[in-house]
DNA sequence: CTTGACCTTACCATGAGGGGAAAGTTTAGC
DNA sequence: GCTAAACTTTCCCCTCATGGTAAGGTCAAG
Protein backbone atom coordinates (compact mmCIF):
# COMPACT_ATOMS: atom_id res chain seq x y z
CA UNK A 1 0.00 0.00 0.00
CA UNK A 2 1.91 3.18 -1.28
CA UNK A 3 -0.07 5.51 0.32
CA UNK A 4 2.30 8.50 0.09
CA UNK A 5 3.87 9.79 -3.12
CA UNK A 6 5.75 12.97 -3.84
CA UNK A 7 4.91 15.75 -6.46
CA UNK A 8 5.96 13.79 -9.76
CA UNK A 9 4.41 10.91 -9.20
CA UNK A 10 1.45 13.09 -8.01
CA UNK A 11 1.44 15.07 -11.49
CA UNK A 12 1.67 11.53 -13.85
CA UNK A 13 -1.15 10.35 -11.73
CA UNK A 14 -3.77 13.40 -11.93
CA UNK A 15 -2.62 14.62 -14.90
CA UNK A 16 -1.58 18.23 -13.43
CA UNK A 17 2.06 19.05 -13.75
CA UNK A 18 4.59 19.81 -10.78
CA UNK A 19 4.46 23.39 -11.43
CA UNK A 20 0.95 23.47 -11.07
CA UNK A 21 0.15 21.32 -8.54
CA UNK A 22 2.89 23.70 -6.66
CA UNK A 23 1.33 26.78 -7.64
CA UNK A 24 -2.51 25.82 -6.60
CA UNK A 25 -0.71 24.98 -3.06
CA UNK A 26 0.99 28.58 -2.71
CA UNK A 27 -2.70 30.57 -4.13
CA UNK A 28 -4.58 28.44 -1.52
CA UNK A 29 -6.38 26.28 -3.80
CA UNK A 30 -5.00 22.86 -2.40
CA UNK A 31 -4.07 22.61 1.51
CA UNK A 32 -0.06 22.71 2.40
CA UNK A 33 0.92 18.94 2.13
CA UNK A 34 2.79 17.32 4.51
CA UNK A 35 6.71 16.71 3.72
CA UNK A 36 9.71 14.34 4.10
CA UNK A 37 12.64 15.68 6.61
CA UNK A 38 14.68 16.85 2.70
CA UNK A 39 11.51 18.70 2.54
CA UNK A 40 9.73 16.49 -0.34
CA UNK A 41 6.00 17.34 -0.48
CA UNK A 42 3.85 14.09 0.21
CA UNK A 43 0.81 12.98 -1.25
CA UNK A 44 -1.65 11.04 0.32
CA UNK A 45 -4.83 9.12 -1.49
CA UNK A 46 -7.23 11.61 -0.78
CA UNK A 47 -4.83 14.43 -2.10
CA UNK A 48 -4.73 12.67 -5.12
CA UNK A 49 -8.41 12.89 -5.72
CA UNK A 50 -8.66 16.80 -5.18
CA UNK A 51 -5.71 17.10 -8.17
CA UNK A 52 -8.16 14.76 -10.19
CA UNK A 53 -10.92 16.78 -9.02
CA UNK A 54 -9.05 20.22 -9.92
CA UNK A 55 -8.14 18.83 -13.51
CA UNK A 56 -11.80 17.51 -14.10
CA UNK A 57 -12.84 21.25 -13.22
CA UNK A 58 -10.03 23.20 -15.34
CA UNK A 59 -11.33 21.15 -18.70
CA UNK A 60 -15.07 22.38 -17.89
CA UNK A 61 -13.36 25.73 -17.55
CA UNK A 62 -14.13 26.77 -14.00
CA UNK A 63 -11.72 29.04 -12.73
CA UNK A 64 -9.32 28.49 -9.86
CA UNK A 65 -11.03 30.93 -7.90
CA UNK A 66 -14.75 28.40 -8.53
CA UNK A 67 -12.44 25.58 -7.98
CA UNK A 68 -11.56 26.58 -4.47
CA UNK A 69 -15.20 26.95 -3.70
CA UNK A 70 -16.27 23.81 -5.53
CA UNK A 71 -13.40 22.06 -3.87
CA UNK A 72 -14.88 23.23 -0.52
CA UNK A 73 -18.09 21.79 -1.22
CA UNK A 74 -17.12 18.28 -2.25
CA UNK A 75 -14.99 18.12 1.01
CA UNK A 76 -18.12 19.33 3.23
CA UNK A 77 -20.30 16.12 4.23
CA UNK A 78 -22.75 19.24 4.84
CA UNK A 79 -22.81 20.82 1.80
CA UNK A 80 -25.90 21.13 -0.07
CA UNK A 81 -26.42 20.25 -3.61
CA UNK A 82 -28.03 23.62 -4.43
CA UNK A 83 -24.85 25.47 -3.61
CA UNK A 84 -23.08 23.17 -6.07
CA UNK A 85 -25.80 23.55 -8.56
CA UNK A 86 -25.60 27.40 -8.18
CA UNK A 87 -22.09 27.22 -8.60
CA UNK A 88 -22.17 25.46 -11.99
CA UNK A 89 -25.20 27.66 -13.47
CA UNK A 90 -23.19 30.48 -12.82
CA UNK A 91 -20.29 29.03 -15.02
CA UNK A 92 -22.89 27.84 -17.25
CA UNK A 93 -23.73 31.33 -17.98
CA UNK A 94 -20.40 32.30 -18.12
CA UNK A 95 -19.33 30.22 -20.95
CA UNK A 96 -22.25 30.75 -22.98
CA UNK A 97 -22.09 34.73 -22.43
CA UNK A 98 -18.41 33.82 -24.01
CA UNK A 99 -19.83 31.79 -26.87
CA UNK A 100 -22.38 34.34 -28.03
CA UNK A 101 -19.82 36.86 -27.85
CA UNK A 102 -17.45 34.45 -30.03
CA UNK A 103 -20.51 33.88 -32.08
CA UNK A 104 -20.99 37.70 -33.10
CA UNK A 105 -17.05 37.71 -33.77
CA UNK A 106 -17.68 34.88 -36.23
CA UNK A 107 -20.68 36.14 -38.18
CA UNK A 108 -19.44 39.56 -38.51
CA UNK A 109 -15.37 38.37 -39.64
CA UNK A 110 -17.16 35.65 -41.96
CA UNK A 111 -19.49 38.35 -43.99
CA UNK A 112 -16.11 40.32 -44.61
CA UNK A 113 -14.65 37.59 -45.36
CA UNK A 114 -17.54 36.40 -47.51
CA UNK A 115 -17.18 39.71 -49.51
CA UNK A 116 -13.31 39.98 -50.20
CA UNK A 117 -12.11 38.28 -53.40
CA UNK A 118 -9.32 37.51 -52.13
CA UNK A 119 -7.33 37.53 -55.64
CA UNK A 120 -3.98 40.01 -56.29
CA UNK A 121 -6.27 42.94 -55.93
CA UNK A 122 -5.45 45.11 -52.91
CA UNK A 123 -9.30 46.05 -53.03
CA UNK A 124 -10.36 44.18 -49.92
CA UNK A 125 -13.79 44.13 -47.90
CA UNK A 126 -12.03 42.98 -44.62
CA UNK A 127 -10.13 46.17 -44.46
CA UNK A 128 -12.73 48.38 -45.65
CA UNK A 129 -14.33 46.52 -42.52
CA UNK A 130 -11.78 47.18 -40.12
CA UNK A 131 -11.36 50.93 -41.12
CA UNK A 132 -13.08 53.33 -38.28
CA UNK A 133 -14.40 55.51 -41.16
CA UNK A 134 -18.00 54.85 -40.51
CA UNK A 135 -17.90 54.12 -36.81
CA UNK A 136 -15.64 57.05 -35.77
CA UNK A 137 -18.27 59.45 -38.01
CA UNK A 138 -21.24 56.99 -35.98
CA UNK A 139 -19.75 57.56 -32.75
CA UNK A 140 -19.03 61.48 -32.99
CA UNK A 141 -22.98 62.29 -33.98
CA UNK B 1 -8.37 71.87 -39.37
CA UNK B 2 -7.10 70.64 -36.08
CA UNK B 3 -4.47 67.88 -37.42
CA UNK B 4 -2.46 67.11 -34.18
CA UNK B 5 -3.97 66.01 -31.02
CA UNK B 6 -2.38 64.68 -27.78
CA UNK B 7 -2.95 61.50 -26.75
CA UNK B 8 -5.96 62.25 -24.44
CA UNK B 9 -8.03 63.02 -27.29
CA UNK B 10 -6.51 60.37 -29.17
CA UNK B 11 -7.96 57.91 -26.97
CA UNK B 12 -11.41 59.69 -26.92
CA UNK B 13 -12.05 59.78 -30.43
CA UNK B 14 -10.51 56.26 -30.95
CA UNK B 15 -11.98 54.41 -28.60
CA UNK B 16 -8.96 52.90 -27.45
CA UNK B 17 -7.36 54.17 -23.76
CA UNK B 18 -4.44 56.44 -23.87
CA UNK B 19 -2.70 53.34 -21.54
CA UNK B 20 -3.13 51.09 -24.71
CA UNK B 21 -2.28 53.36 -27.02
CA UNK B 22 1.26 53.86 -25.10
CA UNK B 23 1.69 50.02 -25.35
CA UNK B 24 0.77 49.40 -28.71
CA UNK B 25 3.90 51.86 -29.36
CA UNK B 26 5.63 50.15 -26.81
CA UNK B 27 5.92 46.62 -28.23
CA UNK B 28 5.96 47.95 -32.25
CA UNK B 29 2.21 47.89 -33.31
CA UNK B 30 2.40 51.57 -33.83
CA UNK B 31 5.42 53.34 -35.01
CA UNK B 32 6.74 56.26 -32.41
CA UNK B 33 4.37 59.60 -32.71
CA UNK B 34 6.24 62.80 -33.13
CA UNK B 35 6.50 64.70 -29.80
CA UNK B 36 5.91 68.33 -28.54
CA UNK B 37 8.88 69.69 -26.71
CA UNK B 38 7.78 68.99 -23.72
CA UNK B 39 7.37 65.21 -24.69
CA UNK B 40 3.87 64.65 -25.40
CA UNK B 41 2.63 62.61 -27.83
CA UNK B 42 1.38 63.73 -30.80
CA UNK B 43 -1.31 61.88 -32.98
CA UNK B 44 -2.29 63.50 -36.66
CA UNK B 45 -5.46 61.98 -38.59
CA UNK B 46 -3.49 58.83 -40.09
CA UNK B 47 -3.07 57.58 -36.60
CA UNK B 48 -5.81 58.37 -35.02
CA UNK B 49 -7.13 56.47 -38.18
CA UNK B 50 -4.79 53.43 -37.16
CA UNK B 51 -6.32 53.56 -33.68
CA UNK B 52 -9.60 52.96 -34.80
CA UNK B 53 -8.74 49.95 -36.82
CA UNK B 54 -6.82 48.75 -33.97
CA UNK B 55 -10.05 48.98 -31.67
CA UNK B 56 -12.10 47.45 -34.52
CA UNK B 57 -9.88 44.43 -35.07
CA UNK B 58 -9.78 43.77 -31.09
CA UNK B 59 -13.72 43.77 -31.04
CA UNK B 60 -13.54 40.99 -33.32
CA UNK B 61 -11.02 39.13 -31.05
CA UNK B 62 -7.68 39.54 -33.70
CA UNK B 63 -4.45 39.04 -31.24
CA UNK B 64 -2.26 42.03 -31.38
CA UNK B 65 0.42 40.27 -33.60
CA UNK B 66 -2.78 39.57 -36.43
CA UNK B 67 -3.29 43.15 -35.93
CA UNK B 68 0.32 44.39 -36.74
CA UNK B 69 0.25 42.40 -39.62
CA UNK B 70 -3.02 43.56 -40.34
CA UNK B 71 -1.88 47.22 -40.08
CA UNK B 72 0.94 46.14 -42.47
CA UNK B 73 -1.50 45.11 -45.16
CA UNK B 74 -3.40 48.21 -44.99
CA UNK B 75 -0.86 50.41 -45.20
CA UNK B 76 0.87 48.66 -48.37
CA UNK B 77 -0.96 49.93 -51.44
CA UNK B 78 0.59 46.75 -52.90
CA UNK B 79 -1.20 44.25 -50.90
CA UNK B 80 -2.96 41.69 -52.40
CA UNK B 81 -6.85 40.77 -50.65
CA UNK B 82 -5.67 37.17 -50.67
CA UNK B 83 -3.33 37.46 -47.86
CA UNK B 84 -5.75 39.38 -45.95
CA UNK B 85 -8.13 37.05 -46.29
CA UNK B 86 -5.66 34.11 -45.39
CA UNK B 87 -5.19 36.28 -42.05
CA UNK B 88 -9.04 36.52 -41.87
CA UNK B 89 -9.32 32.74 -42.26
CA UNK B 90 -7.01 31.25 -40.07
CA UNK B 91 -8.39 33.78 -36.84
CA UNK B 92 -11.92 32.53 -38.08
CA UNK B 93 -10.56 29.10 -37.55
CA UNK B 94 -9.37 30.09 -34.00
CA UNK B 95 -12.91 31.38 -33.25
CA UNK B 96 -14.79 28.71 -34.40
CA UNK B 97 -12.38 26.11 -32.43
CA UNK B 98 -13.11 28.31 -29.22
CA UNK B 99 -16.68 27.95 -29.91
CA UNK B 100 -16.63 24.34 -30.11
CA UNK B 101 -14.34 23.65 -27.15
CA UNK B 102 -16.84 25.71 -25.27
CA UNK B 103 -19.54 24.36 -26.89
CA UNK B 104 -18.20 21.06 -25.45
CA UNK B 105 -18.22 22.29 -21.74
CA UNK B 106 -21.30 23.79 -22.04
CA UNK B 107 -23.07 20.48 -23.31
CA UNK B 108 -20.98 18.14 -20.70
CA UNK B 109 -21.85 21.04 -17.58
CA UNK B 110 -25.62 21.33 -18.64
CA UNK B 111 -25.86 17.32 -18.61
CA UNK B 112 -24.45 17.20 -14.97
CA UNK B 113 -26.13 20.30 -13.91
CA UNK B 114 -29.43 18.59 -15.34
CA UNK B 115 -28.65 15.55 -13.22
CA UNK B 116 -28.01 17.57 -9.66
CA UNK B 117 -31.84 18.00 -8.18
CA UNK B 118 -30.33 21.40 -6.84
CA UNK B 119 -31.88 20.82 -3.29
CA UNK B 120 -30.43 20.50 0.92
CA UNK B 121 -29.58 16.98 -0.10
CA UNK B 122 -25.83 16.75 -0.15
CA UNK B 123 -25.72 14.23 -2.96
CA UNK B 124 -24.84 16.14 -6.25
CA UNK B 125 -24.01 14.72 -9.47
CA UNK B 126 -22.07 17.69 -10.50
CA UNK B 127 -19.40 16.71 -8.08
CA UNK B 128 -19.92 13.05 -8.68
CA UNK B 129 -19.11 14.23 -12.20
CA UNK B 130 -15.99 16.04 -11.19
CA UNK B 131 -14.81 13.29 -8.92
CA UNK B 132 -11.73 11.39 -11.08
CA UNK B 133 -12.21 7.75 -11.42
CA UNK B 134 -11.99 5.88 -8.77
CA UNK B 135 -8.94 3.97 -9.91
CA UNK B 136 -6.88 6.99 -8.38
CA UNK B 137 -7.70 5.70 -5.13
CA UNK B 138 -7.82 1.61 -6.39
CA UNK B 139 -3.88 2.09 -7.75
CA UNK B 140 -2.50 3.75 -4.44
CA UNK B 141 -3.94 0.83 -2.42
C1' DC C 1 0.80 82.31 -9.04
C1' DT C 2 -1.93 78.68 -7.85
C1' DT C 3 -4.88 74.96 -9.05
C1' DG C 4 -6.42 71.33 -11.63
C1' DA C 5 -6.24 68.77 -15.70
C1' DC C 6 -3.29 66.90 -18.51
C1' DC C 7 1.08 64.30 -19.82
C1' DT C 8 5.49 61.44 -18.91
C1' DT C 9 7.93 57.11 -17.29
C1' DA C 10 8.10 53.24 -14.26
C1' DC C 11 6.55 49.59 -11.59
C1' DC C 12 2.96 46.11 -10.01
C1' DA C 13 -1.18 43.16 -10.81
C1' DT C 14 -4.25 40.07 -13.13
C1' DG C 15 -5.00 34.13 -14.70
C1' DA C 16 -3.26 29.95 -15.72
C1' DG C 17 0.23 28.41 -16.79
C1' DG C 18 5.52 27.49 -18.94
C1' DG C 19 10.78 27.79 -18.74
C1' DG C 20 14.80 27.54 -16.47
C1' DA C 21 18.64 28.24 -12.93
C1' DA C 22 20.92 26.93 -8.65
C1' DA C 23 21.09 23.99 -5.05
C1' DG C 24 19.81 19.98 -2.17
C1' DT C 25 18.20 14.76 -2.13
C1' DT C 26 17.54 10.23 -3.46
C1' DT C 27 18.36 6.21 -6.13
C1' DA C 28 20.74 3.04 -9.28
C1' DG C 29 24.86 1.26 -11.17
C1' DC C 30 29.26 -0.12 -10.44
C1' DG D 1 31.32 3.42 -0.86
C1' DC D 2 31.39 6.54 -4.90
C1' DT D 3 29.33 8.61 -8.79
C1' DA D 4 25.96 10.05 -11.97
C1' DA D 5 21.29 10.49 -13.09
C1' DA D 6 16.87 11.67 -11.79
C1' DC D 7 14.24 13.92 -8.72
C1' DT D 8 12.89 17.86 -5.66
C1' DT D 9 13.18 22.58 -3.67
C1' DT D 10 12.75 27.78 -4.15
C1' DC D 11 13.19 31.75 -6.94
C1' DC D 12 12.73 34.59 -10.83
C1' DC D 13 11.27 35.77 -15.56
C1' DC D 14 7.94 35.15 -19.68
C1' DT D 15 3.35 35.03 -21.88
C1' DC D 16 -1.26 38.41 -23.38
C1' DA D 17 -4.07 42.48 -23.07
C1' DT D 18 -5.23 45.45 -19.81
C1' DG D 19 -5.80 48.21 -15.45
C1' DG D 20 -3.90 50.73 -11.55
C1' DT D 21 -0.95 53.81 -9.15
C1' DA D 22 2.86 56.84 -7.97
C1' DA D 23 6.14 60.53 -8.72
C1' DG D 24 7.07 64.15 -11.35
C1' DG D 25 6.77 67.53 -15.54
C1' DT D 26 3.54 70.77 -18.40
C1' DC D 27 -0.12 73.69 -19.62
C1' DA D 28 -4.19 76.69 -19.38
C1' DA D 29 -7.66 79.22 -16.66
C1' DG D 30 -8.62 82.17 -13.05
Amino acid sequence: MKSLVTIGEAAAVSGVSAKMIRHYEDIGVLQKTSRTDAGYRLYNSQQLQQLGFIRQARNLGFSLIQIESLLALWRDPNRSSRDVKQLAELHLAEIRQKIAELSQMEQVLQQLSDRCCGDLSPHCAILDGLAPNQNLAAESQ
